[in-house]
DNA sequence: AGTATTATCCGAAGCGCTTTGATTGACAAG
DNA sequence: CTTGTCAATCAAAGCGCTTCGGATAATACT
């Protein structure tokens, strides 16, 4: 079924079915309807290369994805995804999710690039110097950075305010009278780790804190190697006695750590998560912690800068920034328990 | 940079330059390296949609997952994704994972069909009567199962000997000496999860041990699930004296239900889980499981059945079947024990 | 010597769609 | 009755690539 079949059966001109079905204004109302009602009938589908190839333009928008054995990546990203997805295909985008090769990351971006298979790329997980952005930017492909990052030029992003998030999650253990007060972040070659410190140590320095280096772990990002540092971190001589975790997968095993060697939430020892734990989490509840409040809508925002990028808008205006909470167990219990 | 610049570059024609590039034989091997020597220093990229124009293929295959929020999918299975986007990747195709509308899925394998996006699609987590299998056979895109499904033609499929593996469980379980065996399983409707029923079921009929319903559980599919299920089993009665769990996911919640209790895996309980836990997983070692040896390998032969598929092959011999391993915790333990 | 092959290469058509520029007919204005 | 205007339609070119069916020159065979 292609238009030139509509075309014949209805005794009208490839022009005029096509500019019927798109939408154009020349062309009279009872044709078009007729058009219509035959192309759904006949469950006509315009064929995307023909399309494509002509309109200079493909519809889709890409995320490289990596889909590494064992690589589950960030679990709230899915959320953002998931939004992202919504309103992306509410205007003709259809989002594709490429596969990362593993070995080589870069080069599944220079092929998306060359290949021309995407209008644009959204590029997420920023690190603070990206060569993949560098890339884009220097081949001219749309994208849009989830997550800022270090660049030349300006960009467009959207990101969380990370920085607040850490200060605010500091500020409260500061409050509650810790001194003794660990950090335990992913990677800090990812943006959103740094920045997370960042905030982090400008409110213990606020405090006349001074942040101690043996309190200050790097590249905890999964159950295991968080398990692994919140132990190091409880057999030093003089233990920290409040933590905070960086990304919500270590601190599972954080917790999983603190609750084997009996520890009591909230009295022996303080926690607070940046991003909610994965919802079927069984020791969700009753923590407090430091969450982006909307996550789909994050991903509906990241589609709007996508879109208006597309359209053409130049980037600097392009750029959200969200505002994360400090969310607090429920009120009836004390702030700090786990409880499974 | 076009093939058209490229030839006149060159002072070639349209055709040889492209017949240089596809490694046609009628053309000079001097020309050949001339050709493609240009390509590479000028960065040359053929267009894919006027390649797929032309060709009437795609050179993608694509995969419906589902990106909900929430919806992490099965862990197990992001390492099948691995080896079939390498096998794919090494014969020229592309893995395009396409985000499942939620509210509707078997709408995105409509729009899928139609668009001629992909050359053909992986169906993963067969249901016992799929429709998307229906729909798509129907339609007549090439496909691979991956699982089995009740289907009236013959179609290509992928799946792991689930009934032998529920089989060698519940058989493992037997011999030790237990009589109250209860079975978690994940929604029935799933292929799966079905013959992993069955053969557990039979292996109780031919030891003449009558399965009762209270151990009998489905719907067991996360952390969240798994839990309780196991929670509500202990609390019954004369509670089970071992488990099968049908999915790794809600294994995490059972193990955690039980080391609540203080139980003793191997002494007061013992626990099969089918295929390994997340291997990030704390609770992840000294357990027995079924477990699929080759993950990865289950994808390359995916992608092999795919590209046999696509290459016309008829899917009457187009089935692999793998056979599944029964797994015990590392012999210096106890065969069934707990193991943060 | 002339003819049949073979090795290389090229022109042009075609994939299904959009879009420019032209054509037609209807109707109002002169 | 002619001319101009506008609405509705169409023919054809073009998007970048592949490929069929020649063309040409070099080589092999009678």
């Amino acid at each position: 079924m292609k238009l030139k079949d509509l075309a014949q059966e209805l005794g009208l001109s490839l022009t005029t079915v096509s500019r019927a079905l798109n939408g154009y204004s020349e062309v009279k109302e009872s044709t078009r309807l007729r058009v219509t009602a035959a192309a759904q009938r006949r469950g006509y589908m315009p064929n995307p290369a023909a399309k494509r190839l002509a309109l200079g333009r493909s519809g889709y928008v890409g995320l490289v994805y990596p889909f590494g054995p064992n690589d589950l990546g960030d679990p709230s990203f899915l959320t953002v995804i998931s939004g992202l997805r919504a309103v992306l295909e509410a205007n003709h985008y259809e989002l594709l999710l490429i596969s990362e090769a593993p070995d080589d990351p870069i080069q599944s971006y220079r092929r998306v690039m060359s290949s021309g298979l995407v209008d644009g790329l959204i590029v997420a997980r920023t690190q603070r110097h990206d060569p993949r952005l560098a890339l884009l930017q220097e081949h001219g492909l749309p994208f849009v950075a989830h997550g800022r990052s270090e660049l030349s030029a300006p960009y467009p992003w959207l990101d969380y305010d990370n920085e607040l998030g850490g200060r605010l999650a500091a500020e409260r253990l500061l409050s509650l009278g810790h001194r003794r007060i660990a950090l335990l972040s992913a990677d800090l070659g990812l943006t959103f780790a740094w920045q997370r410190r960042a905030g982090f140590m400008s409110a213990l320095q606020a405090a006349q804190v001074s942040p101690q280096p043996q309190y200050l772990r790097e590249g905890v990002f999964d159950r295991r190697s968080g398990y692994q540092a919140m132990g190091s971190l409880l057999e030093l001589p003089t233990p920290p006695t409040a933590v905070l975790v960086d990304n919500n997968l270590s601190a599972i095993g954080v917790l999983r750590q603190i609750e084997e060697r009996k520890l009591v939430l909230g009295r022996d020892i303080s926690v607070i998560i940046y991003d909610a734990l994965p919802p079927d989490t069984l020791q969700s509840k009753h923590i407090t912690i430091v969450q982006q409040p909307d996550l789909l809508g994050a991903g509906r925002a990241l589609a709007e800068l996508m879109l208006r990028r597309l359209q053409g808008e130049s980037p600097e205006q392009l750029h959200t920034l969200l505002q994360p909470l400090l969310v607090d167990g429920p009120s009836d219990g004390p702030v700090f328990s786990l409880c499974s």
